[in-house]
DNA sequence: ACAAAACCTACAAATATTATAGAGTAAATG
DNA sequence: CATTTACTCTATAATATTTGTAGGTTTTGT
């Protein structure tokens, strides 16, 4: 299941390509509106900005904007920034590898590649959706 | 990720699988070979005797045992089990269904429809495969 | 100068996962 | 029939992760 941080940052990126012509949001515009902790939503935009996904204008009337198109945005990249690995085991993990410390061999882990198939039809989703997809949606 | 409980029950499940002649199989000799807590281990099995994968036989020489044929056991019953929703959000989970509560409705919640989508190849997969999948790569 | 707002680091609280303990119950066996 | 083996059950402890807070610093516009 998905962190309440990433589907907060769902919600702030929504929220921002929404508004996108105001120029910067302030934090607190977004968190009044979805009803997120301030300082919570603060360290995740934070990270989206650290991501590239983001930019910042500091001081009165600052606050954040998007500096990529929502279609130049896929789901899967955001998912990954907050939560961390898409796939179900770490030893199929694109992103974050490792391998699985109670499986004697790689090869002959039965589960290995199931979960590398699995993970793979969740990219092509996930990889080809962006924010504009979920912006069309509401 | 999938949990550790879930991988020990794949692990279980599949050394089950491999010594069904035997007849039953004590805790003890699977957590041994597999380097599980043998009362973790124990709780877990209890949980998959109690969803009806599993048989049991108290006393000496007694044990843990397939009732099922392995081709009978989908993944998805597996992790749904110890895991609970395989879906990534709890809006479109069909087990463990619960609306989001952050969401204003679910009908304008761009995220639903895609993960609807995820959720579906996911199931594709872990309902098609099976302990015999499993078993025959290893 | 002042107020608004991002930036940064550390910490606290809540929750979930992983693991352990110990007292029952049932079955086999000599 | 006593003993040993092994499942059953419930509660609790330890650990890790997630979620949320606190407080100060820096930047910017007016």
């Amino acid at each position: 299941m998905l962190s309440k941080k990433t589907k907060y940052a769902f919600h702030a990126l929504t929220y921002l390509g929404k508004h996108k012509d105001q120029g910067a949001v302030p934090i607190q515009e977004i968190s009044t509106h979805h009803n997120i902790s301030h300082k919570f939503l603060e360290n995740i935009l934070l990270e989206l900005k650290k991501a590239g996904l983001l930019g910042s204008k500091k001081g009165k009337g600052g606050g954040y904007y998007l500096i990529k198109l929502p279609n130049e945005i896929p789901l899967s990249k955001v998912i990954r920034l907050l939560d961390g690995p898409i796939a179900l085991l770490p030893c199929v993990s694109l992103n974050y590898y490792e391998p699985c410390e109670e499986c004697a061999s790689q090869e002959k882990c039965g589960l290995n590649m199931v979960m590398a198939e699995v993970r793979d039809e969740t990219l092509k989703i996930l990889e080809m959706k962006t924010l504009q997809d979920i912006l069309e949606r509401e």
